[in-house]
DNA sequence: ACTCAAATTTGATCTGAGTCAATCGGCTGC
DNA sequence: GCAGCCGATTGACTCAGATCAAATTTGAGT
């Protein structure tokens, strides 16, 4: 389920090394860093951590896709972002985790141990001004969320998802009409406040529009106009 | 409009010196912090800064309740949340702020020039990881905020922000079953992601089943446990 | 106190999205 | 190849909350 890489240089050829939390620090910060983190794997559907649970480690994603949800005593839920490479995962003032973290598809993340980290970060300023401007960024993409759960239709809540996931995968891998959609039906519902039977009659009128066209594991944009067209409302 | 207090060392008799971001500071950093601020009031319905706007200043809020909110192109508003004395506002990566901020009532902030605070934040970690604090307790917000937009009912909603204002209300004056209102009733829908109309019947109906009592500026808590039960669902 | 405008409440009706219930289609394992 | 399963789609119907439309209350200004 879970399997842990033997340590080594690993930063050297790390994919995230230049847009994740790293990138504050200058070649000699990053060695000693280095052996602050490990390299550990996550297979399908396995849940990195859980929602109350103590924190003990820090992550940053390095391959793959992670849902983060809340849950209601009930059963119902919430996803509230999809993690990808580059981000990072685990900051709170309680002491717990206030979300759960699910690998869709394997994942690869960088784990760091809480209190080694948090003494590295002591004395780096320049490493907090970093987890500091990506918590920034997170909470304004919180906000656009809000606004699209609280205040947006079914089409618009679709058209945007698809153009904001194209945006976060055009970061990855450059732009393209191609876009993998790694989740399931159920956790693009969960992600916007929507059920699985609504998305999927969504998608549907999407392609019989011919707007998009539903493919094997994503959808390709056929008129990406229109989708940001149905978007803005 | 806005009328700006002579300075001084308001810092001494200042309402939120212990709860607010100064917090970090000693007695030394805080006169030298005391000249970058100054006391703003602002009439009540003024907006204090814009969506878009290019980012000059930071806010302390001292006195008073803020909406702050974003705008669909068509009206559409979404309150992504109030804020109350101690909170900071104003942070942002893009050099713009990403959402409006109007004062409910008046209010009084302390205002900060951007680029004098930056500096002086420049060679003070323990304010930046103040502040990075409260991003971090505010992102903790806003997801579950998300939760509620996006899963709970109308009922839940209503429910769950009565608390929760409580809550609030407490850290400030202590907790007590009078809850002040000082939003308006489309201020909150705009908040729960509701109608108008919806909110008040919702009111309408807990005072009619005796759980709350709708009075002059706010409403009286009855039965809290009645109320939490609706709340968790 | 009186007027007017704005905010809130209440009622009647409508509808977008949810719920319930079959299929359908694509993999997995035999 | 095919049986069984799980995710996705589609259809029929329902309902919570929106919309439209009046009252009614509140409050600021005279």
């Amino acid at each position: 389920m879970v399997t842990i890489e033997p340590n080594g240089h690993f930063c050297d050829d790390c994919a995230v090394r230049g847009a994740a939390v790293c990138s504050s620090l200058d070649a000699v910060e990053l060695r000693q860093f280095e052996h602050l983190g490990r390299r550990v794997h996550f297979e399908s559907g396995a849940t990195v951590f859980s929602e109350e649970d103590i924190t003990t480690s820090f992550y940053n994603v390095l391959e793959g896709v992670m849902r983060l949800y809340k849950l209601l005593p009930d059963g119902r839920r919430q996803i509230v972002g999809f993690a990808l490479p580059g981000d990072f995962l685990g900051m709170n003032l309680s002491g717990r985790h206030n979300f759960s973290a699910d690998a869709i598809g394997v994942v690869t993340v960088c784990q760091f141990a809480k209190t080694p980290f948090s003494r590295f970060i002591e004395d780096r300023p320049q490493l907090l001004r970093r987890i500091n401007e990506l918590a920034i960024r997170e909470l304004s993409q919180a906000r656009d969320h809000m606004v699209l759960l609280g205040r947006r239709s079914a089409d618009e809540k679709v058209a945007t998802f698809l153009l904001g996931w194209r945006e976060r995968l055009a970061a990855l891998k450059g732009l393209s009409d191609t876009i993998a959609l790694p989740m399931s039906r159920q956790d693009i519902a969960d992600y916007l406040g929507l059920t699985i039977e609504t998305v999927s009659r969504t998608f549907t009128k999407l392609e019989r529009l011919g707007v998009i066209e539903i493919i094997h594991g994503g959808i390709s944009l056929l008129d990406p106009a229109r989708v940001e067209a149905m978007a803005a409302a």
